[in-house]
DNA sequence: CTGAAAGCGCTTACAG
DNA sequence: CTGAAAGCGCTTACAG
């Protein structure tokens, strides 16, 4: 190419220094706000930044000193709404905080997160919020980022301990007391047969969600037939397919407290498919309120855990950290509220 | 703190060199993977590598190459799944080809765009991943990012010209077609009175979907009525109240081809509100195949973009460029497929 | 208030 | 095959 472009090789303090007949380091002051300069030269020096272009090197700075200006945010997944919106709170709080978000994704996959993790600590973050991979453990993580680092862990727990160096906070969800709150709800509405439907018992989520499930059954002193747990995949599909076994056995529920959101959807459309409505014949709760909830048909009752806010909430628990490094650890449990929607309808009463 | 932790200060080049009394720039060898080193030297810097813990330090290498291992990933909004799906595909490409995805969310407001862009390439991404935001203009970004920065345009088109010398790829979907499409398909089914339902005229995506749809019908030798253009948000709550006017002059349409699957979502809650069976009464087809688009009752006919092929086509159209930063400007319109579900049944016989 | 000099952690010709 | 030296773009004591 011989005619000239805008495309001229990158602008530096030196070029900006030249042009108005200071030091790199008066200029360096200027652009670092510093009060020692003197109020013409940095109108001058300001003038020729903008003349020439010139784009900040942050990375060249954070070399020099020894600083970070992103936060790496690794999830499983992007597609899932409810990490999506998570990662849209951590993205503005970081944003408002100065910092940029470095993405990873890893598929739930424990290899590909410490693959994804060892690419991501070589650029520097000045912390990470991990949602971890299922299956994936603490020595592993350990292993790709170091004790360096800080770490906030979002939504799971990782399997083995910690050593006790690494002090890393948690946000977890209150999944406990909401699948109390809406196994209460489906009780006070009048219902007897309570199933609990969807998960896997190796998740802790729905470990935690079932046993407050059995809080409120045992609080009321109401019984549990085994046909009323149902375990299957967090998934629609997986969930409408799973249908058939909640009524294998008599009595058949008339509510069911479902994993998520995704699963009560997926129960709604395998209640249509045998003929009965949800909602009506069958009560039913989610767990997430996904934007879907609020618009499906019933409408679902479920529980807000406010992704956007949870991120926001997890940037800032990681920013705290980073001005307090010696802090006590915080295992933060944010708690969930119900959002009563058509779907959790009384009895049928026959 | 007294007590040792593993936190100790970083590890670097001259710690490994030291360790194996070797100098710099063995090791750097070592690490680039060279040939030139001895098979026990390197055997024995390795060693000492994993013993250390040595964590490489990519932004002062890159400092030092010029070169850059980040490319910036900029969306008006994660929570949209289009979106987050669209993302995990570009990540998904980037992470394969030895890049870091730098995150910057704009909120649909030319301001924030500005803003995120300004602080985005302050961290020297080697190049950049736009959808703009409404209103955004080419002046503007150029501003925020030079010309040394390759773009591409992702989904929207920049208001008013980009210089000559800065040649950005854009990709696009291919929107008209795809309206078309929806349309013809209604017609084949017997629809005579065919209205289009949501978007603003001012979004270049409307305006492209609207003109398929005229395409179809003028094909067809079919008239439209002025009441069958309604124009309300793209979102199902305005949908939803924007249905009335749908009907509000004779004769009613039998079908309508909706701006996307949300305002198709909320139009089925119109329908249902004002006694009209969607997929029964009214024919309706959306626009990008989101997820819940194959589950609502009754399932959505609509186009897929397949958002998640986008994001690894976008990547890779942007990596391309970055190999050869003097090709010529590529404007790829990516196809849309028709995907015939309940929602666009044959016209009531009435 | 401004400038000369050293250094952040790496890479890369260039000698040897 | 290995080492000494310069330099990427910035910042920061330290003189003056």
């Amino acid at each position: 190419m011989d005619r000239a472009t805008p495309i001229r090789r990158k602008i530096t303090l030196v070029d900006i220094a030249a042009g108005c007949g200071v030091s790199r380091a008066t200029v360096s002051l200027v652009l670092r706000n510093s009060p020692l300069v003197n109020k013409r030269t940095r109108a001058r020096v300001e003038e020729e930044l903008r003349k020439q272009g010139y784009v900040y090197n942050r990375a060249a700075a954070n070399l020099r000193r020894q600083t970070s200006s992103s936060i790496a945010l690794v999830l499983n997944d992007l597609a899932n709404p409810f990490f999506a919106e998570f990662a849209a709170g951590v993205d503005e709080a970081l944003a408002a905080a100065g910092f940029v978000t470095l993405l990873g994704c890893t598929s739930e996959s424990p290899q590909r997160e410490q693959a994804v993790l060892e690419s991501l600590i070589e650029h520097g973050p000045a912390g990470i919020i991990l949602s971890p991979a299922e299956g994936s453990s603490a020595a592993q993580v350990l292993a790709a980022v170091g004790a360096r680092t800080p770490v906030l862990l979002f939504n799971r727990e990782l399997g083995g301990d910690l050593p006790e160096y690494a002090h890393w906070d948690s946000l977890a969800l209150d999944n406990r007391h909401g699948a109390q709150l809406a196994t209460e709800h489906l009780i006070a509405q009048g219902h007897r047969r309570i199933a609990f439907f969807g998960g896997h018992k190796d998740s802790s989520s729905c470990r935690q969600r079932h046993a407050g499930y059995v809080d409120a059954l045992q609080a009321a002193k109401l019984s549990m037939a085994p046909s009323w747990r149902v375990e299957c995949a967090p998934t629609r599909v997986d969930a409408a397919a799973a249908t058939a076994s909640l009524f294998a056995a008599e009595p058949a529920p008339t509510a069911v407290v479902c994993y998520n959101d995704a699963v009560a959807m997926g129960l709604m459309l395998g209640l249509n498919r045998r003929g009965l409505r949800p909602g009506h014949d069958v009560a039913l709760t989610g767990f997430d309120d996904i934007a879907e909830a609020a618009l499906c048909m019933p409408a679902l009752t479920t529980l807000t855990a406010m992704p956007r806010a949870r991120g926001r909430q997890a940037a800032d628990m990681l920013l705290q950290r980073l001005r307090e490094p010696g802090a006590e650890t915080r295992r933060t449990i944010a708690s969930v509220q119900l959002v009563t929607r058509a779907s959790s309808c009384p009895p049928p009463s026959i």
